[in-house]
DNA sequence: GATATGTATGTTATATTATAACATGTCAAG
DNA sequence: CTTGACATGTTATAATATAACATACATATC
């Protein structure tokens, strides 16, 4: 399947968590009523924690630590202690509604959740900003290199660490 | 499932870093032999406590944890602490000489330092074995992604959670 | 050979990330 | 309106990683 995107947000046509600012007011509506759908789908609830979670993963449009969630849900009334964001993180992340990056040891909110796609993040050492870029091609190639060890693969964390537009120039 | 080690190579005999056999008392002997040549042409130090520590993850040839590598230098004489651990692992990977597997917060000695290769991890959530898979076709892959976004790539993270050929069977 | 210079090693201490275990609360099915 | 499954919250601790500093050791230069 292709790895179609939102095709109403300009900043969205291009890929997302993306190294161009733009206004995602309306993916980030769009994410979260697919969610429900998605979780519905599932037969997952989607509580207020956990769709608060994705929220704020939306609103920050940014990876973000465990533990800068908690303090923002904390801040809000919800628990304190690190399972509370663990949790909701955990369950966004089975769903396909959020992707953990792990060289950052953090969370992002999945720019296209419900449309098969295997995401790849771009990490710039120099500004820190993350892209999740199209990877259908290069999951393909690594379900390839899989099977030709007898291997099937589940799930899969594609990382890069380089430079961005951006940083390339300066740097 | 498969995650014994065999008396003659220690983990060739079974699935460890391959699922497939191999001689591997010939690439432990090769691999270290060639971390010197590859330590100078950097002009970097191959020092006791960096070349034990690839000999270490030679020898378990899985996937290690940096405090359990630590133990074992503890036990031999160097250092107890942390940080004597992180850095030689950081030194061999910085190197090529080793690789982070970041999914299991964990570290391997690289089986062909020196030759371009972009590893990927494929790790079995069965029996936890971890196999280095050539993945040249899928960097390139991602390569290609990249510079879609005019992004460019110094280093890359492919890990891929699944079941390896052992324990398909069995599941 | 003495000595300056950068790098490596080792230490203490602490930061950061993540989970275990258990009590309480909520919700929907029967 | 109870029961059973799941969610939330808590306390406590485990596991992973780094900062900051002191000492030692190479090797390059004089």
């Amino acid at each position: 399947m292709p790895q179609k995107m939102s095709d109403d947000c300009p900043g969205c046509a291009t890929p997302d968590l993306a190294f161009a600012k733009h206004d995602h007011s309306h993916c980030t509506t769009d994410v979260l009523a697919r969610a429900d759908v998605i979780a519905a789908d599932q037969g997952a609830r989607m509580t207020p924690v956990r769709r608060r979670v994705l929220e704020i993963l939306l609103e920050e449009h940014k990876a973000m630590g465990a533990y800068e969630v908690l303090q923002r849900l904390a801040a809000e009334g919800f628990g304190h202690q690190p399972p509370v964001a663990y949790r909701a993180l955990d369950f966004l992340v089975d769903q396909g509604l959020a992707h953990r990056i792990r060289r950052l040891n953090a969370f992002a909110a999945c720019m296209h959740p419900g449309e098969a796609h295997a995401p790849a993040f771009l990490i710039c050492r120099a500004c820190n900003t993350v892209a999740e870029a199209p990877a259908i091609p290069v999951r393909a190639a690594l379900d390839e290199a899989a099977a030709a060890l007898g291997f099937t693969i589940e799930r899969s964390n594609i990382e890069a660490l380089g430079l961005c537009p951006a940083c390339t120039g300066v740097a």
